[in-house]
DNA sequence: ATATTTCCCATGATATCCCAAATAATCCCA
DNA sequence: TGGGATTATTTGGGATATCATGGGAAATAT
């Protein structure tokens, strides 16, 4: 199925550099897709993807009344959005506009959610994690659905 | 895909010059295209694009009520626009009525938002990405389809 | 003639490339 | 199953290229 999946903690040099673990590189060139990283809109921490959401966003755009307040939010995820090239090593170069927002600072942990990924402070996500697990204990699981609107095996990729 | 993305603050220097960022002329000279600029119709900025968007309007014009409203609207959009020469370093020169309109002093502030870009006062931009962000946590996220609709693998750029 | 724009080159800051060292994961065979 | 060897991955640093910016000179207009 190809997803960004597990978390990695790699170290931010010097020089602003971070490798992408390997085995999100892994996927992206699996798929010959170039990297983006953006802002997210609720959180304070990167959101990583493939080309395919960027599309959707701006096709969002393109089919929306361009005076709502919901173009001037997605624009705003475009506005943060950035390519990654990554060096002969698979690093990418974290823009000080991207170190600040998520507040980094020598460590960049990354955490693989199905098609995308999202970079913390180590200590900050750590932090929400133990607070989402104590969330799922006293308030119940969220409804999940497994089993019912999975593609059939072998339809690998995400067309319909 | 080959879109206007991430944001960019550059110099308005004394002889009025401003650099266009990097990124930005790599879309434009790939696609062989001028730069056009126009004043926004609905926010005290710029927006920059290369001409098929300049195309949309005029058609979107022409397919319209020649005496609505709208299209004297429309119009003046087409009225403002300017075909921007670059110098060999990649700058253009902003008119006056440019300048005024975006209120810009000594600094300007390039959003990408896919297609076309905008120009602003910094911080003028940074107070209307605030707004935006404490909406998205306020009131959610714009409903993007996620997941479904995938182009196929292979269909990299941004065509219909 | 004077102001303004365009062209050209210089400079400093920063990103990119390239090679090497250190660390971590995997393999292989006893 | 253990432990040493091999390979993959991450990290570091110096050299090189790119980019934003500034200013002078040439060209154009007023």
């Amino acid at each position: 199925m190809d997803l960004f999946l597990s978390t990695f903690e790699n170290r931010i040099d010097k020089k602003g550099r971070l490798s992408v673990p390997a085995p999100f590189r892994a996927v992206l060139e699996r798929r010959r897709d170039p990297l983006y990283l953006f802002k997210s809109l609720t959180e304070p921490c990167l959101e990583g993807c493939g080309p395919e959401r960027i599309g959707q966003i701006v096709d969002a755009i393109d089919s929306m009344d361009s005076l709502s307040a919901e173009v001037a939010t997605l624009q705003t995820m475009l506005s943060s959005a950035q390519e990654m090239k990554l060096d002969g090593e698979g690093r990418m170069m974290l823009s000080g506009g991207f170190i600040d927002f998520a507040e980094l600072d020598d460590m960049a942990l990354f955490a693989g959610i199905g098609r995308s990924f999202q970079i913390w402070l180590p200590a900050r996500y750590r932090e929400r994690e133990t607070a989402a697990r104590s969330r799922a204990r006293t308030d119940g699981l969220p409804s999940l659905r497994l089993g019912g609107a999975h593609r059939p095996p072998g339809d690998t990729d995400g067309r319909r």
